[in-house]
DNA sequence: CGACTTTGACCGGCGC
DNA sequence: GCGCCGGTCAAAGTCG
């Protein structure tokens, strides 16, 4: 004879596993915000060496009367520059950086200090939107796209994380920067440059299997898990709607993550 | 047919 | 003043 369960021993089991995974996402959360941290260490000590660089520059262009003489490759002042660097296959001569946005391109250049064609896009809400980007393949590892960012957009991106053509790319490549950007765009906080300039060098090989990627998989396999659990249960008609709300309330903290 | 890309021409800043 | 260079324009071509 097979022991009745009630549904309160059902509910508390329930309860205890979503505790168990509300843990879990609390860890990941963690570690991901421990990332974001470090990652925004990395993008101040940039722009102080890049500032620093200036200083150089300025000092070595001779006297200080000398103002008509300015390095072409001077970093400008403007702070609202970023740059990301995405892996690609280096067999891909497209240059398409998926960061969520509608762009048009405008034109296409060689320029004199790296040989790999540069591409100008402006974002496709111009002129009400009046970011631009630049897109050139890395002179030293042509498998990496440098995106040069100028201006801030003034509206939302046009394509969803969860979009199953862009997924799929992200996913084939199983490269660590085409994970980035989208990550950091469910963090509200799409240009974070120091993230993927860290991830993109530190691993040199896309055979590497992305701890970083993993966490996001079980953070997003995790959610679905409860909401499956709650959607199968809130469909029994035995199943109260307190009960359900009691539930639901309990993983209302839980920050969605698109998959990526 | 509209949206988008391609690509040669053009422009302005800079160095010599 | 001239030439180089990066950035932009715009006409023609392509695609869905």
């Amino acid at each position: 004879m097979e022991p009745h369960i009630s549904y309160k021993e059902k509910v508390e089991t329930l309860q205890e596993d979503l505790e168990r995974l509300r843990k879990e996402n609390e860890t990941l959360r963690f570690m991901l915000s421990a990332m974001n941290n470090k990652c925004n260490i990395l993008q101040a000590r940039l722009q102080e060496m890049k500032v620093e660089q200036m200083g150089i520059n300025l000092t070595q262009s001779g006297s200080i009367y000398d103002t008509k003489k300015r390095a072409r490759t001077e970093v400008p002042i403007q702070t609202n520059t970023r740059q990301i660097f995405v892996r690609t296959d280096s067999k891909d001569s497209s240059l398409i950086v998926k960061d969520g946005y509608q762009w048009r391109k405008y034109g296409q250049k060689v320029t004199k200090d790296n040989q790999s064609p540069r591409a100008y896009f402006r974002c496709s809400m111009a002129p009400t939107c009046r970011v631009k980007k630049k897109v050139q393949r890395c002179m030293e590892d042509k498998s990496i796209l440098v995106a040069t960012y100028d201006g801030e957009h003034n509206h939302e991106a046009h394509g969803s994380l969860g979009d199953s053509s862009s997924s799929s790319d992200i996913v084939n490549t199983g490269s660590i920067a085409n994970v980035i950007s989208p990550l950091c765009m469910a963090y509200n906080n799409p240009f974070q440059s120091a993230i993927a300039l860290d991830l993109s060098l530190s691993v040199p090989n896309q055979e590497n299997r992305i701890p970083f990627q993993n966490f996001v998989e079980d953070y997003h396999s995790n959610y679905n898990k409860i909401e499956e659990y709650v959607a199968s249960l809130t469909k029994d008609p035995n199943f109260t709607a307190a009960l359900a709300a009691a539930v639901a309330s309990s993983i209302a903290d839980q920050p969605k993550i698109s998959k990526i």
